[in-house]
DNA sequence: CTGAAAGCGCTTACAG
DNA sequence: CTGAAAGCGCTTACAG
């Protein structure tokens, strides 16, 4: 079936043309006879001609592939949230023929990610995460490489798309405020991730809009999972009404512990999310929480990246829609 | 920093010496002064060259990339299977310094990975997953192209690396009927896959030794979601006395349905899975699981399909060690 | 130990 | 509309 590989030279003796031609016809830049062209394309179609996608690359400075950073430390959760994105990138890489490329990074190992980028075996990266400080993001800048980051970061001249997390909190939080909430405890993520302090703003927002005392809310930081059963412990002793979960990992930590306390969601106390996950889909009661497409993150840095390739113009910032799902677990119990 | 490109010329040019000489240098293949080779290579490191990977692969007719296929249908459940195994591939092909490239591909449609194929940009292509009559397998097997299969086929001359789900379904089935369990029921997924009939040949080994008369064990095979009720209906009506679960998706929709009719596990019914995982761990009670390293069995792939590469010689087939976590979920009651 | 030269498989001014 | 030739940045016989 695939024989022996044939190429650009071997098609055009076939033909008794120049690479020349055969190299028009198929590019579709320079003009070719129609005839010629057809010839040409059908004898490729037949015996299955594909050009070399490195000496095409290597004669244009071009590779046809992105890269894309997967973090080392992804597997906190399993928040599907990573391989969604890889799918919206591939569907849209596939269609403007490019590949996509794999790099591990860690939070302060870039090492893989350097070495891609100076092997020059990528057009441009995706960065799928952000840190406050992103080494990544840095390497990236310097060397000049386009690239756009999933996520919002402090560094100016970056292409960023994100979900919109401060809107969506901020909405959520309201809702709830409507509902009559008004005593909050947040918990909170990594403060190294930026989404962390868009999620804290959002809120904050939602708060500050409603003129909320501040004493009324409480914000725990850096929530670790073995800090997790004070926290709850201290919560569910307060006058709190609803607890703010910033993800779905702490959120079911969360939810864990409140039901090892014997006491009932929503009627003893509320619990939200600030993130969806099917683990989240799947409790009793269902959990009010924020819904993101990421697979539609994936597919829009994507696209974006291969206009910056192309050097055509794109927004500094492009933010996605969201929804807010109002479950059981918020229900006005009285 | 990262000014302007360096080639292996400007290094040449720069030291007086020959391209070829510089070339020997970096690589260690063939003869080169020891001084000469010092000035060359602490030139390197200090002007910070690093060769095109398109140039070399081109020279060498090499990419120094691997395909990965990832599975468009993946998200079935929430496994975080497929991104362990690309961990595990990612760091196996970066300590060879090759990259790893994605490539989708649906249950019938593999054109993707073919063009990836006859576009020459990889060496070789890990298979993720494989189906009973796979055309990705088939695809690649005619392409003479190396790879290597995740999973359990029938096409003969492939090279593959596999849990040993036959072996640790046998193991665990066999743990039950040791603690006086007779009478099982056994949910399978779908038959498509070849995991499917290997996990069903693991438990039909454990029953076959017991001398389990055959009527005692009740199979349903292509479990879909919407019959679940009805099946679950059916089998708390009979004297079944364990459920067997293939895999985590079908083994939490069995513990909810069951729960919903207010039994209780293990005491009215017994409950295990074939297939672990994070969802599974956090539920009460805790479920009796088979456990297996989906990032060990990334790297042992990748591993494989580099010797295949370097044209060593492998194993035909590499089967992986597994664990059986007894919990809560099938304790003996009485 | 070291180099000149051809080659990997394409593209693209330049010339006609 | 079509070609000869140089070039992309490496590697590798071949010769010395």
């Amino acid at each position: 079936m695939d024989n022996k590989k044939i190429t650009i030279d071997d098609v055009a003796k076939a033909l008794n043309v120049s690479k020349t031609t055969v190299s028009r016809a198929i590019s579709g830049k320079g003009r070719v006879g129609a005839t010629t062209r057809e010839r040409i394309l059908s004898y490729i179609e037949e015996h299955n001609y594909v050009p070399s996608a490195m000496a095409k690359g290597l004669a244009q400075s071009t590779t046809y592939n992105i890269g894309i950073t997967m973090p080392e430390d992804f597997a906190l959760v399993d928040l599907p949230f990573f391989q969604k994105c890889l799918t919206g990138v591939c569907e849209k890489a596939s269609e403007n023929d490019m590949d996509v490329l794999i790099s591990t990074v860690g939070i302060t190992d870039v090492s893989r990610l350097e070495k891609l980028v100076k092997n020059r075996k990528v057009d441009g990266v995706i960065l799928t995460r952000t840190l406050t400080d992103d080494p990544a993001e840095e390497l990236l800048s310097r060397s000049g490489l386009k690239f756009v980051t999933i996520g919002t970061g402090k560094r100016n001249g970056v292409v960023r798309v994100d979900n919109d997390h401060e809107a969506a909190c901020e909405e959520l939080t309201s809702n709830l405020i409507k509902q009559g909430t008004k005593k909050f405890a947040l918990m909170c993520g990594n403060s190294l991730h930026v989404v962390t302090k868009n999620r804290m703003k959002g809120f904050i927002n939602a708060v500050e809009a409603a003129k909320i005392p501040n004493k009324d809310a409480v914000i725990f930081e850096d929530v670790l999972d073995k800090d997790m059963e004070a926290i709850v412990e201290k919560i569910v002793g307060s006058d709190t009404e609803c607890i703010l979960c910033m993800d779905d990992a702490i959120c079911i930590k969360v939810i864990d512990s409140i039901k090892k306390r014997g006491l009932k969601i929503p009627k003893d106390i509320k619990v939200a999310s600030f993130y969806n996950s099917t683990v989240l889909e799947r409790n009793t009661p269902s959990v009010t929480s924020l819904s993101f497409d990421a697979t539609e993150l994936g597919r829009v840095a994507c696209e974006t990246l291969i206009k910056l390739i192309k050097e055509e113009s794109v927004p500094t910032k492009t933010l996605l829609k969201y929804e807010v799902l109002m479950k059981e677990s918020t229900r006005k119990t009285k």
